[in-house]
DNA sequence: CTGAAAGCGCTTACAG
DNA sequence: CTGAAAGCGCTTACAG
């Protein structure tokens, strides 16, 4: 008689100083002993786990009953081992230069996610469009669905595009992961971003700490297409009800203001003018990443006061945060994104777990001092 | 002829709208590759491989020099399919009350990766002592060595009797990670905590950004032993070490004050005597997590004008973050240190990867807006 | 539609 | 000190 491995799980007993460990118990149940109860052969069973047809509904039938029964769970490691596909992941993100790196972070986060799950057999494939332009996007959307992949991971920048590409996914059975921005589908495995609401009241947060008394806060919103707006609309949100929801201190005046070139020259008039016009502007919370763009024109003119705050950890931002022009970031921790998003999908084919349909990400904030621990 | 895996790998081509994808090539080297080049059998090699002993000394170095010059590499999963033997980590750490959950967070960490590890057959011990009684250290270290672990995590809340404990680990050939605290063992194979006196930079911009202007600060200590001593005063230097590096802006005068006694009676009558004392004080910096005693004190007595920056998330200090008293609580992190640490062991153990010799956790800034991210 | 057998890469008694 | 063989739990052709 052949020795079996017993299952291990966790007895939480949390009596003071009592000592907590694994206790063994119940045996694992093995495919083999599904298959010796329905009297059917392991292939079989192996078949209307996968759900690769070829059994008779019956057979199916008794099978599944059996499976649930016994609560089944697959050794990821013996399934691993002799399966001979790998799990493709087709990566559908915008593609980044030196100047602007946001989007290799995601990547990079799910190439480590992939090296943490070396040993189980994963290959990604990228599929990378230019933000702003539409039609890559629907091109590379194409070319993700001939690839035919086993799961996508995807920023939904161009969201109509999006929800249609996505659509498909459904239609071919492919689950998908939207990354960064939520477009809502309803059929999305997980949505693994921040809440750009509450990030804006961060933001907020952090200006009135740094104000103290009367003043007006400018709000500066910076694209030059309205696909990426979202984010913004929500942050600026998030912004003002910070201070429509905390009563007694003075509320600053806020000053919203987009501009839809990213041209220094342009920017740099525009806020000329209103400084112009608004002597008391305490501070500045930019929506989005174009952060380095204001702090730019506050640097060149000497405007040591103004408190400054904006999104990530592009290489121009940090050059600011680091000459104490801007005073704090927020960072979407774009890598995390990725890496959770893989994780999701690697938990969800091989582990049958699901994720949680909402991954939000910690809001963090970076300033100067801590700056150092968020740059590996 | 049977199909041979391949072995993947990355390309890392970073052209611009170029797809990147895994490319396969070089055949995975396998035990049996090597007992056939070395003309030895699995058995033989496996051996070698894991030291077992029972091996002639030639053989041995035969074996070892092909393992290199093959570039062997072990298959996981196949290894703990077939082993028998589940890795046994030993925890040692102060044990939690509901009052004093802090050491409840490294477990919780743990336990997290070991349920990522699920499939690998991982088994964890605790050993929990009383934080502030030494000889529950010493009872507890001595039923580690006596369990005899594969490996060992522990937090050195008593130096000079952990560093004693390592060195009897390191006799055992029981290999050790450090977390939260860091007593730099040269045997440790990681330590993994945040940076405190970083940490204590931190908190002096964040108090910068909340005072403006002259007026003095006042830096509390809060501690009944000199044991867990080290992070207060390193978190003390690195506050100082921020004003004496920012040139330029006023210096505001700093005022150290350290409280033997942890009560709320002693502590409000200690800041009662430096409020009368020091009318410009304009912002407290507290060491570690006893910041809920001042911050009761400032919220008892009205002021709320006094900046207050004081670490960890417990629950007494949450409640004074949530009602404007606290302003920041800097994060340690607890969670994600066991979380590393016990992924550093394994990687150690089953992917031979030797984890870096220190890492450093993120100091992340938590105010009442992003506090619910951080709060799982 | 179903089963028997070989195989994934490693570890483990067992025999010598 | 060494090797041959069985086994970990699953997947995969192949034969019927």
């Amino acid at each position: 008689m052949r020795t079996r491995n017993y299952k291990i799980f966790f007895t939480f007993v949390l009596l003071l100083p009592e000592k907590r460990e694994f206790t063994s118990s119940n045996l694992k149940i093995r495919i083999k002993d599904i298959a010796d109860r329905a009297g059917v052969s392991t292939g079989t069973v192996d078949r209307v786990i996968h759900d690769r047809g070829e059994v008779s509904s019956r057979t199916r039938k008794k099978v599944m009953d059996i499976l649930k029964e016994m609560k089944y769970e697959p050794d990821v490691l013996a399934s691993s081992l002799a399966s001979k596909h790998p799990l493709k992941v087709a990566v559908l993100v915008p593609y980044h230069t030196p100047e602007n790196w946001f989007w290799k972070e995601p990547l990079t986060g799910i190439y480590e996610a992939c090296s943490e799950l070396n040993h189980f057999r994963i290959e990604i494939k990228e599929f990378l469009y230019d933000q702003f332009v539409k039609n890559e996007f629907i091109e590379n959307a194409k070319l993700v669905l001939l690839d035919n992949p086993d799961a996508v991971i995807a920023a939904p920048v161009f969201h109509l595009e999006t929800k249609d590409f996505f659509d498909k996914c459904k239609k071919n059975g492919i689950p998908f992961v939207s990354v960064n921005d939520n477009i809502r589908h309803p059929e999305q495995i997980s949505y693994v971003g921040q809440d750009p609401v509450r990030s804006g009241s961060v933001a907020a947060q952090l200006m009135k700490m740094g104000i103290q008394g009367e003043g007006s806060l400018l709000v500066i919103s910076i694209a030059r297409d309205k696909d990426n707006y979202n984010h913004i609309l929500y942050r600026e949100k998030g912004f003002r009800q910070y201070w429509e929801n905390s009563n007694g201190s003075p509320r600053p005046e806020i000053i919203s203001r987009s501009m839809s070139k990213e041209t220094y020259t342009y920017i740099k008039r525009v806020l000329a003018e209103l400084f112009d016009k608004h002597e008391d502007i305490r501070g500045i919370f930019v929506t989005n990443s174009r952060v380095y763009q204001v702090a730019k024109f506050l640097f060149n003119t000497g405007r040591k006061d103004i408190r400054l705050v904006g999104y990530d950890l592009i290489n121009p931002n940090v050059k600011y945060l680091n000459n104490d022009t801007i005073d704090f970031l927020i960072s979407q921790k774009p890598r995390e994104q990725g890496y959770k998003a893989l994780m999701s999908i690697f938990n969800a084919f091989k582990l049958n777990k699901k994720p949680s349909p909402e991954q939000l990400i910690p809001i963090d904030i970076i300033c100067k001092e801590n700056l150092c621990c968020y740059q590996v």
